[in-house]
DNA sequence: ATGGCTACGATCCGTAGA
């Protein structure tokens, strides 16, 4: 088992935010970090920036939306965009090997809210997911899916349970599509260490919701279970958004082997 | 008080995020 630090971000647009992205590289030094909403082409995106930095690229983007990148030490392998038998013209999975760790990167649908086209989207979308995890299972022994899941998994993940009870990133049916993939033995690693209460991976910028920390964890690293018992540590790291102009999420990270 | 803020791509507002 290799060591290996994963990381995930949104980082809402990597052009507004590559000053953040650079620094907490230097200071983290992450062996892979996955990054969501880079919000540009995939010919735009600042490769040479990272590379300068000694990471190497790969990066599916599109204009304006969504888009996916992953930054490694290590020269990826056998790169995978989307999702199989998920037709779907938005960016938003990524797949890699790191000497033999299987990385998914994922920007799961927001969904709008309860009821809409977009909704009935995110949750198809999960359940093309699984199937894909299902089958990366078989091949796979070492997998992590990181990203933003645009899901809390619980209510100890909400800062106010009752006002978001069966919202979007709340509701049952999403849910039960997350636990369908812990189903699968993938393993919201977070939770196997201590953590302060009130964890949260997003904050609304209105409402000065980061100062009073009314967030939720919707950004979340799952290992398999090969990979789950190699996990030394988690946390989630607050500071980049505490900066100016920051993303309003914060990156979360995991240590392996 | 059902909003608040930020980014995009188009303009000076609409779409989207979560």
């Amino acid at each position: 088992m290799p060591r290996l630090k994963i990381a995930t971000w949104n980082v809402n647009s990597i052009r507004q935010r590559l000053g953040h992205v650079r620094d907490w590289l230097q200071a983290e030094q992450p062996d892979v970090l996955a990054l969501q909403e880079i919000k540009c082409q995939t010919a735009d995106f600042p490769a040479a920036e990272f590379e300068a930095l000694g990471y190497h690229c790969a990066v599916d983007g599109q204009r304006a939306y969504n888009g996916v990148a992953l930054l490694s030490r290590l020269s990826p392998v056998d790169v995978v965009s989307g999702l199989t038998d998920f037709t779907d013209e938005q960016k938003r999975v990524l797949a890699a090997s790191y000497d033999g760790v299987r990385v998914f990167d994922l920007y799961v649908p927001n969904g709008q809210s309860v009821g809409a086209d977009k909704y009935a989207y995110k949750l198809r979308w999960l359940e093309a997911l699984r199937e894909t995890l299902r089958t990366a299972l078989a091949r796979h022994d070492r997998i992590a899916v990181v990203g933003d899941f645009n899901i809390a998994p619980e209510d100890r993940d909400v800062h106010d349970p009752d006002a978001w009870r069966g919202q979007v990133l709340c509701s049952d049916a999403e849910r039960e599509r997350l636990q369908a993939l812990l189903a699968l033995g993938f393993v919201d690693v977070f939770r196997r260490f201590e953590q302060p209460e009130n964890s949260f991976s997003w904050w609304d910028y209105r409402a000065a919701a980061f100062r009073r920390n009314r967030g939720l964890r919707i950004d979340l690293v799952l290992a398999s279970p090969a990979l789950a018992a190699a996990c030394t540590a988690s946390g989630i790291d607050r500071a980049p958004r505490a900066r100016e102009q920051p993303s309003d999420h914060a990156p979360v990270w995991a240590r392996f082997g």
